[in-house]
DNA sequence: TTGACACATAAGAATGTTCTTATATGATGT
DNA sequence: ACATCATATAAGAACATTCTTATGTGTCAA
């Protein structure tokens, strides 16, 4: 899943679909790559359950699921206090969650 | 940098890192990888600033260097509305950094 | 200074990623 | 039914990642 947040192109298309949702022609649009290219980048982050989509119409929109992003950010948040203690440099981290 | 990240050994060093310093020894052993294959992530792990390591006698000792978990964190933290509020499934997330 | 220890680097094989172009699918309007 | 629009899938080329084994480098202890 961290994986999936590996790509460049991938972010800006969270990035994007964090504003609101779009269908894939919109969401083409700033990237200089072809509509096949952001069509498998949408399938890894749909794979990777960043992204759902429903039909309308023609389109396929997709927007945002956050769970996954959830889970990173939780991983992430094990780090906070090397970055919100003042004591970082003493390699004082021991043990917060036995 | 997400790349660095997007590898599970890498993760599951930084977990380690986490806890206290560790020599490269130490973080070789719960993997069943050889040391230079753990060598390799650790440079991949020091190129993107994740981690930093000092000389001690013949060790060298690797701990966390957090400014860009807390980047990856910050990120991350841009799409906490998707499962703070309870409005997730009705798309209503429009702009918040304009 | 020599041998052993802790680690890094090099080279290469296997596999994975990320694009391209060409083509398939599914819904709409006539 | 047919042409068209929006998107997905397939196949393949170029490049990147992640291991392996073999070897190099720096430190200590005798």
């Amino acid at each position: 899943m961290f994986r999936a947040l590996a790509d460049p192109t991938r972010r800006a298309i969270l990035d994007r679909l964090r504003r609101r949702e779009h269908g894939v022609g919109a969401l083409c649009e700033p990237f200089a790559m072809t509509q096949p290219a952001i069509s498998q980048h949408l399938r890894v982050l749909s794979e990777a359950g960043l992204v759902r989509s429903r039909r309308q119409g023609r389109e396929r929109i997709y927007s945002i699921s956050p769970r996954p992003l959830r889970q990173a950010f939780d991983w992430l948040a094990h780090f906070e206090s090397f970055w919100t203690d003042r004591l970082d440099a003493l390699g004082d981290h021991l043990d917060d969650d036995p």
